[in-house]
DNA sequence: CTCTGACATCGACATACGTCGATATCTTGC
DNA sequence: GCAAGATATCGACGTATGTCGATGTCAGAG
């Protein structure tokens, strides 16, 4: 992303991207769920921790879900959430294309 | 960030970066600026590719600046901003941390 | 000192967002 | 089918955010 200029299109994506880490109980959510063992976790099992009610994580798991950030998969009554590392190596990597120009060393000369 | 949960401090300072960086109009100044092959431009040149007003493109550059993104140096009439690489570092191996249960190999047997 | 131009700040507006209580939906066990 | 429990959705509320026009501030030219 900022080898060149992005247009609108490239920088509405990116954008919501962010939009969805923006958040404490978000990145607490994710980071909560990328912590397990298992590599998943029940959704009941992250409420209490956050210290949120009960809609208001789900609220935040949907924002999660709908960036592409996590799944969520249905096993009876619970649903089990697990992290989609596709999306977050996508943000990095846009964030990482900081080529030479930003770099403390000017390469160009 | 992902290896363990993050406390709400921790949480409150990394969505607050991610703030930063969730908005098209910002991401496509970042990239303006970190596109110039001088390493900075001046604040004059961003206005018109932004297709905003000189106003907005005044405050997301100050939203950019205090986020540590950018820094804007006065030269007689003219600022000239350029790319901050540390905090982009930062928020970018923020999502880095991405150990080995976020792989498709979960490597514990 | 005054004028001009660049940039920042202010005030106002519409919209988006985080949060919660109440409620709906769905799954299991009886 | 019914009751119980886990999630999701809804409605409402306060607050934050993006945007602009008008105005303020500051540096250089004359």
């Amino acid at each position: 992303m900022l080898a060149a200029p992005l247009d609108d299109v490239d920088a509405a994506a990116l954008a919501k991207g962010f939009a969805a880490l923006a958040d404490p109980a978000r990145l607490r959510l994710l980071s909560l769920i990328a912590a397990q063992e298992a590599g998943e976790v029940c959704a009941c099992d992250l409420v209490e921790p956050l210290g949120k009610s009960q809609p208001t994580v789900s609220h935040h798991l949907k924002v999660l879900r709908e960036a592409g950030l996590v799944v969520g998969e249905r096993r009876g009554t619970w649903v089990w959430y697990r992290v989609v590392p596709t999306m977050l190596e996508q943000l990095r990597d846009s964030l990482a294309a900081t080529g030479s120009r930003l770099a403390p060393h000017p390469t160009a000369r």
